[in-house]
DNA sequence: ATGAAAGCGCTAACAG
DNA sequence: CTGTTAGCGCTTTCAT
């Protein structure tokens, strides 16, 4: 190791000897504790200064019992909503001098299963998560739940547990889409989602439902296309199929990454967008403004949803917060753009 | 905390006491040691099993020094280079059972040194990082350097630091981006960069002056727009108004959040891509292609960026890599679409 | 106001 | 093959 001089190493001990106190004493005037003279701890934050001590986290984690480290669990990281929601995330725990421990489960349940065991070791004092959408048995969630340990939910929530949540209006989002492109002329409108078991997509789904039976339409099972939860583009070919078969004249595409798929698919097949089909996507993704055609977007608060989850999350690890688990429901926003013009 | 029953914590101790063995025998035999007969091995694999035994992570670091973690510092996450780069970064680190500590300077100096003291308190093992462009001064990074943690560095590097490298051609990649608006008719091509003092800026703007004086043009300042490093939407007003007095005739913009805001730009001013400006943007956007007008990108291998890194990381944690540092330069690719057609 | 001592859970010499 | 012992660096009673 170049110049690795590891025995200049400096710890409460160094310092200690330094200035001829005691290494508790040390630990207190460090932490401005009330039985330590200001003159000590003036003495001690100078040595520490000088000789460029710093703590050892995972002595002091393993004292205390906890770790001042969250961790957040998303499904993906190359994912506007997802990135943006860290951001919110990190926007809270940053100042507390608290640590994220960032795990991507990519969608799989088996990745997020095995994730747990890590958590149970007291590796972190809480979670926020968004659970994969392949998971169904929501065993292992429970389990670290069981250990004390704060959970807190994000926009892909499990029904099954009682847990603090932040999700949107996906319901009444997907309503409103669906209502955007019955207003825009649709007579076949398709849903356009990925497999897997989310509540989200529940909700999606049955906002489009019930938006277009109240309007006098049938919804068939045909007009909804399962798609891969991969980012992959085996998703054009999905969309392409539907599109030639069913020929739906307004797609409402549940998650950010169909977007794409979905522009793709209709471009390969001379589709124009939205003349020959009307499209509305759940995407955060900053560039649908100048999409060709911009894209009308449900955008969801990613950031603010993140924050959130970070203060419940902080509320349930100070205490602060004890009264029954909460569900906030944030509200999206529908911004029609050109890709659903008349 | 709902049914949090810390009592039944199951350590090494509780193991050993259940199985009438020492902590050390069940250490080994955790770890599979050779000198463990296969038959106590299997008895204390099944009462961990049994007993949902999780080890300290924190015990262990603390004891064995080394903690099985990375630290990754990188400007933002919310950019598609930059996740994509954290994918490619995870798909080495997680099979290898190491965590990923994620750190945001978000670009700025003052946040990212304020990070390094974190790391010199022996939290991680290694470093990957990309630095801020505000950062001119490297005294942090050397610091820690000299502590003996491996550090790679990845696109955005420290000219003034020796260690491994990770970075696109830059150089040539805007050479190539300037000679391919001077092919599709140029006479007058714009720079559109963010303030700040990363090497990839200088490289970038080498090769765009480089094509532009042996094309025979002149290369005036005028010429260089520098936008905010911040992720805002006042950077549109800065290019406008370049657009306005400059009146480019071809725009290069240097990193990916400045695409958006180039078309904003053009859009507000009613210049059509490309008949009144053509536009050519480094970015990994996977919605360049269907951008209006799909969008001519330099596009970095992020994802074989970051799992290169996490190699070479892992190459020097191991000590099987200890030849002098290296810097690896991977190709980018240019992408020819509308925004630069004749 | 300061210090002595115990111990968080684990690992690594070293003995047996 | 298994156990004893010491200690990683820190925090926290409990004395003084």
């Amino acid at each position: 190791m170049t110049g690795g001089n590891k025995n200049d190493k400096v710890n409460m001990k160094t310092l200690a000897k330094e200035l001829n106190l005691s290494t508790a004493t040390i630990s207190k005037a460090l932490r401005d504790s009330y039985d330590i003279s200001p003159e000590t701890k003036l003495r001690v934050m100078e040595a520490a200064r000088r000789l460029n001590y710093v703590p050892n986290a995972y002595a002091s984690s393993l004292r205390k019992q906890s770790s001042n480290t969250i961790a957040i669990i998303i499904p993906e990281i190359a994912d506007s909503f997802f990135s943006q929601a860290i951001n919110g995330i990190e926007s809270i725990v940053a100042p507390k001098k608290y640590h994220a421990l960032i795990y991507l489960s990519h969608d799989s349940y088996e990745r997020e299963a095995s994730m747990f065991n890590d958590l149970a070791s007291g590796r972190v004092d809480g979670l926020i998560m968004s659970v994969a959408s392949s998971t169904q048995d929501t065993g292992h969630i429970k389990t670290l739940q069981e250990t004390g340990i704060p959970i807190v939910f994000f926009d892909r929530v499990c029904e099954d547990i009682t847990a603090d949540k932040i999700v949107t209006d996906d319901y009444n989002s997907a309503y409103n889409a669906a209502t955007h492109l019955l207003q825009a002329g649709c007579k076949n409108i398709s849903l356009v989602t990925i497999s897997g078991y989310p509540s989200i997509l529940t909700a999606r789904e049955q906002g489009y439902r019930n938006a277009l039976t109240e309007n006098g339409f049938v919804v068939k099972d045909a007009g909804i296309v399962t798609c891969s939860n991969k980012y992959t583009d085996e998703n054009v070919n999905i969309i392409k199929a539907h599109l030639t078969t069913v020929k739906p004249d307004g797609i409402i595409a549940t998650v950010e990454q169909l977007a794409t798929a979905t522009y793709l698919a209709c471009d390969e097949l001379k589709l124009q967008i939205p003349r020959d089909v009307k499209v509305v996507c759940f995407t955060n993704q900053i560039t649908a403004a100048i999409l060709n055609p911009s894209l009308t977007t449900i955008l969801q608060p990613a950031y603010d949803m993140g924050k959130q989850a970070a203060e419940i999350l902080f509320g349930r690890l100070s205490g602060r917060l004890n009264e029954a688990k909460q569900e906030l429901i944030m509200p999206s926003q529908l911004i029609a753009r050109a890709s659903t013009a008349r």
